[in-house]
DNA sequence: GGTGCATGCAATGTGATGCGATACACTGTA
DNA sequence: TACAGTGTATCGCATCACATTGCATGCACC
């Protein structure tokens, strides 16, 4: 195996499932009222909770005024997707070559 | 006082203020040369070095595998940086209230 | 069956942003 | 003087968060 520490290659979950699964149902809201509480439109509830759309900075401090939580923890959450999405297409960065202390003075 | 743990007050660190003061100067390397060992053009180097640009996560992902250094760590970085400016206008989302527990049953 | 609510989705427009390319100006050094 | 390194401005391109509108489905209730 190529990685990693702990969970080998399923991806985080992602913040809108969160939402989803836990938050929504615990609270008893519909999607329409949440974005309402949220001021935001319920396509973007309905996109987050769907996955289809990742959670800003904005949306974070959003979700930590009306629900309690930080929003560092849903960027946090929400970057740890982002990163995992972009590891999987690492054959973009394949060309990249460590650049440690003893290549840099010789590389001129 | 309304805040938090620790709440200095300060910008967190940008990332490209490590990259700039840090990283470039002990790799000994131009902003050109580390561009080109990164995959990238100079101008993204330099609008990053100026922090006039964020650390995508796909930039991470091209320190991490340059630098040695984890992704996460120049992603929370850079979330830390967004989180702290979209909170300087934090009157945007003035008007969300606490949805809790007591709250919900009760908001039909 | 009909009505209304909750949800999902597509299309469109706007603003922001990451990135590249080109170009220009400034600075320090050979 | 000439060149390398850098900062910055402008354009163009692609992506994305968000709002709005419209449409479809599923479900509960009458």
């Amino acid at each position: 195996m190529k990685t990693t520490l702990r969970n080998p290659k399923r991806r985080p979950t992602h913040p809108g499932a969160v939402l989803r699964e836990d938050v929504l149902p615990a609270l008893g809201m519909t999607q329409s009222r949440f974005a309402q509480a949220l001021g935001v439109s319920r396509l973007t509830v309905s996109h987050l909770l769907n996955e289809h759309r990742a959670v800003s900075p904005e949306m974070a401090l959003r979700l930590e005024k009306a629900l309690g939580t930080s929003a560092e923890t849903w960027c946090s959450m929400q970057a740890a997707v982002d990163l995992w999405d972009s590891r999987q297409h690492a054959d973009a960065f394949a060309a990249i070559k460590r650049l440690d202390d003893s290549s840099l003075a010789l590389a001129a």
